[in-house]
DNA sequence: CTATTATTTGGCTATATTGCCAAATATATA
DNA sequence: TATATATTTGGCAATATAGCCAAATAATAG
């Protein structure tokens, strides 16, 4: 295959892998909805601060995430919402199967 | 989290998954173009049998392809095509990160 | 029935991912 | 400066994934 649709194929594969964590996704969710600290993903997610941290930094590293450090704290947005349109046919595709 | 809200974003994140691989991301681009089987799509991968074969199962298991078997070939087709319409936001993602 | 073609499955190794703990860093506050 | 809080980084062990080969299965042709 030719080397630059190849390129294009990876870093595509590389955003969709980095959705298809079920921390990730949450965090991306809830980021959906608005700003969130680190401290505040952590009390939703419940794992440990430095996993989560590595979520974050992962999905940052794809593109799906920026972070805004501000004091202490860092705020994590969601840079790409159109991913959320995305969620519906992903529903559709687990509740059976079909999709328009 | 609730057990259920929990359920639903597993469900989700395994399609995810599922499309965050180079070689499972070009196998669902190319059904969109329309049916393959086994055989067309190893030549295109260029991998094993036994490798496109695993491939096309975890795409099946997690709903997103349809296999078919007419005689002695097995035909693949995309199951959700919605989930292209997901591409221009990961390619927007990839470029820079702005999306409508 | 035998041989051939298409595909899947089992088994294996190499590699990658996940998630915890502990330590490092950065910022704020006393 | 010392201390507390927020976050990241390094390291490690457990687990999962990828891809190859060889063997098994299925369908067809001779």
């Amino acid at each position: 295959m030719d080397d630059r649709v190849q390129a294009v194929i990876d870093a595509k594969a590389k955003v969709l892998k980095a959705l298809g964590h079920p921390t990730r996704l949450f965090i991306v969710e809830e980021l959906a909805r608005g700003e969130r600290c680190v401290c505040e993903l952590v009390k939703l997610v419940g794992a440990d601060f430095s996993t989560v941290s590595k979520h974050l930094t992962l999905l940052k590293n794809a593109g799906v995430v920026q972070d805004d450090k501000r004091g202490q704290m860092v705020f994590y947005t969601l840079k790409v919402p159109c991913i959320l349109r995305f969620m519906d046919c992903i529903e559709a595709v687990i509740v059976s199967g079909s999709c328009k």
